[in-house]
DNA sequence: GCGAAATTTGAACGCTTAGTAGAAAAGATG
DNA sequence: CATCTTTTCTACTAAGCGTTCAAATTTCGC
């Protein structure tokens, strides 16, 4: 545990045999949000995080202080690739139709190809401890109170209906989102855009067209 | 073990000692569900449980096989409330419209007010091993087909618009209304029906008024 | 109250696991 | 090749957990 930043991949390094993955934090994250997401933070052991990657349990350990650390990485990804990007389509200078727009396929993209990390995201939280734990949940009641935002400015312009409460319309938005991580397969029948469009049209005009 | 059914409640019957309820299946299953929706399947031990009823740890297995069997009867217990009603609604003499309202409304409702069981359902169902869990997901799709039939039958009627593809539909209503479990407090300001009644606006009209 | 049946206790067992320490190996450097 | 650093392995510890079971206690019909 000497670095903390991952070094930049520069050309000249020489590349480490290929088959084997070079082991750091990044792939050890990687690797234990797949497992975590098929079999729960509790049910995976770091023998089975190591034995999945062809490493022992104790090489781990030179590259993450314990078990929870992982878990707090992989919850880190999620909100590096989630937050920054919403937070433009909050602040950019468009309507709110638009920004609503975005914002869904935003959150749908993320939901959709993060899956493992997602998957451990919505699942595992109960087990994060101290203040991390948290932060978390500030984190996301922020990244929830984007939504909200967008709503409120929609209302306040007359253009979304103002008897419906924010703070229900945005939990049932993403709620719809985040179902997402656990029925899609981004090789099935649909793109993560299409499925974007389709919640898109449902939340903007609803499934009927003759209202 | 020797009662699987619960003994129906005659008035005559004498009262266990106020304070301590009395041991039961359907105790246990409460009680662990309160526990388990807290800290997770894999966190709690069978000595937390017991702890909370006041009772030692060899006790719960005089009423229930083991751990995994306490997961089993919360899950059934969820299903055995969601599944009845909503094929009644299915079947009934109703327009696509109010079906579609009712099942919304009824989900709602169970996502409302068994708010443990219910976190625990769409947690752990990890944790479930064998046979079980493959019932486990058939009836959950089983479920959700219900959901899709209403909207295929709304397609059909022209009442729903034909280029919104129902199982995705579908999907993210049960995510809107899933969400509930996660955020929904009895004691605040909504009611699960004020609640279920948003999100029919929502997914009936979407948010914009003048489409 | 008595005896049998139902229920609970408390201790023990076997197993798994997170985490540690130090030796060993691999890799870089000059 | 020799030295120093980084990385991985082996072996171990201490703790926690699910489960079992014989004994103790409580409940209940008579």
């Amino acid at each position: 545990m000497v670095q903390n930043l991952e070094k930049l991949e520069v050309g000249h390094k020489k590349e480490a045999k290929p088959g084997r993955v070079r082991l750091t934090q990044k792939a050890i994250v990687e690797a234990a949000a797949a497992l975590f997401a098929r079999a729960g933070f509790g049910a995976t052991s770091l023998d089975d995080i190591a034995t999945s990657m062809g490493v022992t349990k104790g090489a781990l350990y030179y590259h993450v202080k314990n078990k929870e650390e992982i878990l707090r990485l992989i919850f880190l990804t999620v909100l590096v690739v989630s937050e920054e990007p919403l937070q433009h389509i909050v602040e950019a200078e468009l309507s709110p139709v638009q920004k609503l727009g975005r914002a869904i396929e935003h959150h749908t993209a993320v939901a959709a190809d993060r899956s493992p990390a997602m998957i451990v995201f919505y699942r595992e939280q109960v087990h994060l401890t101290g203040p991390f734990a948290r932060e978390i949940t500030l984190r996301k009641k922020k990244y929830e109170r984007y939504f909200e935002q967008i709503i409120e400015e929609g209302i306040q312009a007359g253009i979304f209906k103002s008897d419906l409460p924010a703070k229900i319309v945005v939990f049932g938005l993403l709620g719809m989102c985040n179902s997402l991580s656990q029925w899609y397969k981004p090789d099935g029948k649909f793109s993560s855009q299409q499925v974007a469009a389709v919640f898109v049209k449902m939340v903007e005009n609803g499934l009927m067209p003759y209202a």
